[in-house]
DNA sequence: CATAGCAATATTGGATCCAATATACAATAA
DNA sequence: TTATTGTATATTGGATCCAATATTGCTATG
């Protein structure tokens, strides 16, 4: 038969779809730091009893989204310099791992899609646009790898970097400075040079956390965003 | 007041005493592969209701020891031979840049624990003591480090793989090949040698990554333990 | 006899209700 | 007035109940 068809059994329960709303809130930084996340509250804005939004919660704090103290309810993660400086070196780690071996066996839709998302990347005027985007553009390259493991503890370590990352790109010259660091991991890319995209992405990360860490510094732009 | 004193708001709550509970049972291997998860067998052996068990598989989902299909329940996750690999390599990159950052900074304290945890692992002849065991060895060689992001990625690695490097470990001569190993990189801690520390780690994971496929790979070893 | 259809059962997902605990605030005593 | 105690309210954790879906087994029909 040649209909579109959908996996019912697939479909989202309210749970999964309070996990990926509230995930996205977090990561976006419309939830801010410390944030409390009243279970009742949270069940009105869906529609739906606590049951559900309980279980996203425990699945956000699972992953380091979110802090529950018995009794007390749950707040967003809060994040120090140090930790915030850790995971961009577990990110550096392996992603530079995994587009080394990614790059020999790039397809040519992988390579034509990871230009596609650094043009939109290059081209978008809007902050809450570019985490997104930013990932499709490091997805493309690394999906071939085949390292899926690698692939969902780099999406985690995202996670919990990218607000921060936006208020520094916001802040300071970072957008332009990732345009060009994106052109040359993406020309190492199409030339076959693994080793020379594994630096790139290495130093693009190192130098994402020195700015972010140069900035956190700054006084005044403790609570941006 | 010279009372003993107990943090009651940290006591456990009912899901998290289900969930350490199961994770116990999946990573030792007592609930093998691709068993059923029922919510109400699991509360009746707590003697609780399904809503903490709830809550404990979920957590558990997300940290991939068990996979959910809507309305049908949770089974024990399956490892194919291709992902159990990548998760060796995943933790063969990982360990060996956090023992290498670990090794100036590691204190007395920590060198001894780790030789009193080398041999006790050495000395143990219960395979299902090997685990906790070994983590003990390396988590003493790794805390100082200070990378705790790191190392709770490294520790939901082994989550996913320990009951397979068990089956391994006993029906080959790995536990003697793994205490040599060993001997080896606290030695190397033991002399503040962290390059070297580094690369014996590496090759300690890579071996046991090449012992285990091998072993998957002997016809008849697939449902071992 | 094999198979489609249907009913009965089992199981999960979610809603509502109750108990345990924390927090905020008022009352009281020094 | 200030510290302390008691109380009311808010909030979470868990139990029970109901609805939605899957599975199983039976029946009827070709």
């Amino acid at each position: 038969m040649k209909i579109r068809t959908v996996d019912i059994s697939s479909t989202a329960s309210a749970s999964s779809i309070v996990f990926a709303s509230l995930r996205r809130a977090i990561i976006e930084g419309e939830l801010q730091d410390g944030a409390p996340l009243r279970q009742d509250a949270i069940a009105a804005l869906f529609n739906t009893s606590r049951i559900p939004v309980r279980e996203a919660l425990s699945r956000l704090e699972q992953q380091g989204l979110v802090e529950t103290r018995r009794y007390r309810g749950a707040v967003v993660a809060r994040l120090s310099a140090k930790e915030a400086a850790e995971i961009f070196d577990f990110r550096s780690l392996l992603e530079s791992e995994v587009i080394a071996t990614a790059v020999p066996r790039l397809s040519a839709a992988s390579l034509l899609e990871a230009r596609r998302q650094y043009e939109a990347f290059r081209d978008s005027k809007d902050p809450y646009e570019w985490g997104e985007l930013n990932r499709g553009f490091h997805y493309a390259l690394y999906r071939d790898s085949g390292l899926d493991y690698h692939l969902r503890a780099i999406d985690n370590a995202l996670d919990r970097v990218e607000r921060y990352l936006r208020t520094q790109l916001i802040a300071t010259d970072g957008h332009d400075r990732a345009n060009r660091e994106h052109l040359q991991i993406l020309t190492a890319c199409e030339q076959g040079n693994a080793a020379r995209a594994a630096y790139l992405t290495r130093r693009h990360i190192d130098g994402a956390k020195d700015m972010l860490l140069e900035f956190l510094d700054r006084p005044g732009s403790a609570s941006a965003c």
